[in-house]
RNA sequence: GGGGCGGUAGCUCAGCCGGUUAGAGCAUGGGACUCAUAAUCCCUGGGUCGCGGGUUCGAGUCCCGCCCGCCCUACCA
């Protein structure tokens, strides 16, 4: 029973918990590597915060009311719940498993928790005189039997404005409903931007936002009449809430509002709302319009990402462009997959995917630089010392240098993350395994090893130390990126035995040289990254 | 129509307030090495910086015009 649905994480802790948030999905869309994308970043920061020590709070979800659904329903021949139903558990729910996201809850907009707090949230507001009756007019396709989008429109001859669908002339209709005094906080909103310049991230989407709001705002219709999948209106049982105007109260209704003060209390408001930028105006417009009129605190930032392009153009389901999660992970597994797409594109910006980068960028920096290095090295303490790690002699000015590397590295990776700059933090983190492949070759322990004197055999530790020492905070930062190899990682090094588990290594002692214990049984294991002979290339 | 963003090496992209021979990663080619997942390390790139003008001692980098792609210009999610 969904309504009973219980978090998986109710500990949220004590003080301020980090609270990120995907958009909840529409259900009736299929989920495709887009979806994934924004669930990855979500759930990369959720780690990543989690890994710092601090408590977090990560919310996904899906959307399911209104008209869209509702006629799906109704094609299928089932209730518009059963069809919600169906789609979440075969299609959504799996998907988070498919990428390994560590969500602590997940709400859907037809739970009791959340309709019961949405009916409250707006009686409220109906009642403090932000709601009143009024007049929808808009241009009206008979056929579709729906209202269009004024900007959808097709021009006809003299001037007459066609359906898309239909082609056929709209006419001007206009419907009773009830509208948010949105205009009220025109003003307000723009003085929020101002005084909250990382409100809206990045600074293009703010700018957009900000000239939107600048035109000056209507008040917002936010009930419906002509069919009735959504939430009941309170006041008036022949409405039902716009979908939007339920949804985006997701954000708090999942955190407690008005039935658990302590998780509220934790949670609220939110750290980062994750949006495409398609739905940014709902969340850097409309919400916090809705938040301050309900007296709520508003959440820090909301960040809006970019599309994903396939062959230049923005992924389409029409064009067959549409990609499963699925197609990508059954290839590469999960970690590649988070990984890529946060190495690859810059966050906030259009990034263009193809099976030719992913299948590059997996070669180059996870087989042949971290997999084959964790290899190397292995396989040297395994040769050399029999799988126990030795403990390092004097270091000289290369594992010095490699050592401030690391520490760099971390703060780098660390600062990057804080900001969302994914790309960058990862680039670091690559960057710093390259020099460690660049730090062992030069090195040549092979090579020392011929020598069997003591001061050979002392240098040879040191430099093996070095390099596993390296590997174990490389694990650190790599396992809010990719948890299933850095587990490995971390398993193969032996250091859950002397260090304890992977989950609780402080992030921010990571760049803290020599805390692998010598002594460590350290194990090749299979590769990390398998090479992929033949990628797919469809 | 108005506003914004982008068009830089085969690919994906950096290039802040204009200034020595235009950069990175990947791919390519050559070399070194052999611990390792035929992996690693070093060297290697001569690309009309969309097109045409202009300003300037000097312009991917500023101005004007044009071409191409995308986004915003409110109630599909």
């Amino acid at each position: 029973m969904v309504d009973a649905a219980t978090p998986s994480r109710k500990d949220a802790g004590d003080g301020k918990a980090f609270y990120v948030t995907t958009p909840i999905y529409y259900v009736n869309d299929a989920p495709h590597i887009g979806h994934a994308y924004t669930t990855v970043a979500a759930d990369v920061l959720a780690r990543w915060h989690r890994q710092r020590g601090e408590t977090v709070w990560f919310l996904t979800g899906t959307d399911e009311h209104g008209q869209k659904v509702m006629r799906s329903a109704e094609a299928n021949g089932v209730s518009p719940r059963a069809w919600a139903d169906r789609l979440v558990e075969t299609a959504w729910k799996p998907v988070l498993s498919t990428i390994d996201a560590s969500n602590d809850d997940f709400i859907r907009t037809t739970e009791t928790r959340h309709t019961e707090r949405v009916r409250e949230f707006w009686n409220h507001l109906y009642d403090a005189r932000q709601v009143y009756p009024g007049t929808y007019e808009g241009p009206y396709c008979v056929s579709c039997e729906e209202f269009k989008l004024p900007n959808e429109l097709l021009d006809g001859e003299d001037g007459a404005k066609l359906c898309p669908i239909h082609g056929r002339p709209v006419e001007m209709l206009s419907e009773t409903n009830y509208f948010f005094k949105l205009s009220a906080f025109t003003d307000k909103l723009l003085a929020y931007y101002e005084e909250h310049p990382e409100f809206v991230q990045p600074e293009s989407a703010r700018n957009e936002v900000v000239a939107f709001v600048k035109q000056g705002l209507q008040d917002l219709s936010i009930t419906r009449s002509t069919f009735n999948w959504g939430i009941p209106v309170p006041w008036d049982d022949d409405h039902v809430l716009y979908v939007w105007i339920d949804a985006l109260l997701n954000y708090v209704t999942a955190a407690g509002y008005r039935t658990d003060p302590l998780l509220f209390k934790r949670v609220w408001p939110a750290d980062v709302h994750l949006v495409g930028k398609d739905i940014l105006r709902f969340h850097a417009v409309i919400w916090p319009a809705m938040l301050m009129a309900a007296g709520l605190p508003l959440p820090r930032t909301v960040f809006a990402h970019g599309w994903l392009l396939v062959g230049g153009e923005k992924m389409s389901k029409t064009k067959l462009t549409g990609i499963a999660p699925s197609q990508i992970v059954d290839t590469f597994g999960s970690d590649a997959f988070r990984y890529y797409f946060l190495r690859a594109i810059q966050f906030g910006s259009d990034g263009s995917f193809s099976w030719e980068q992913i299948s590059a960028i997996y070669t180059s920096e996870l087989a042949n630089g971290l997999g084959n290095l964790a290899s190397r090295v292995a396989a040297m303490v395994g040769r050399y010392f029999g799988g126990t790690l030795p403990a390092p002699a004097a270091a000289g000015p290369a594992e010095t240098a490699l050592a401030e590397r690391l520490a760099e590295t971390v703060r780098i990776a660390d600062e990057a993350m804080g900001g969302l700059r994914f790309h960058e933090a990862l680039a670091a983190i690559d960057s710093f395994t390259d020099a460690v492949n660049g730090y062992l070759t030069e090195q040549e322990p092979w090579k020392v090893a011929k020598d069997d004197s003591p001061a050979a055999r002392d240098r040879v530790a040191t430099i093996l130390y070095t390099a596993a020492e390296s590997l174990r905070a490389i694990s650190v930062l790599h396992n809010p990126v990719m948890p299933k190899s850095a587990a490995a990682l971390w398993k193969e090094l032996g250091a859950a035995e002397t260090l304890g588990e992977l989950d609780l290594q402080p992030l921010t002692n990571a760049g803290r040289w020599g805390l692998l214990p010598p002594g460590s049984v350290i194990t090749k294991g299979e590769p990390l990254f398998p090479r992929i002979e033949e990628p797919d290339t469809k």
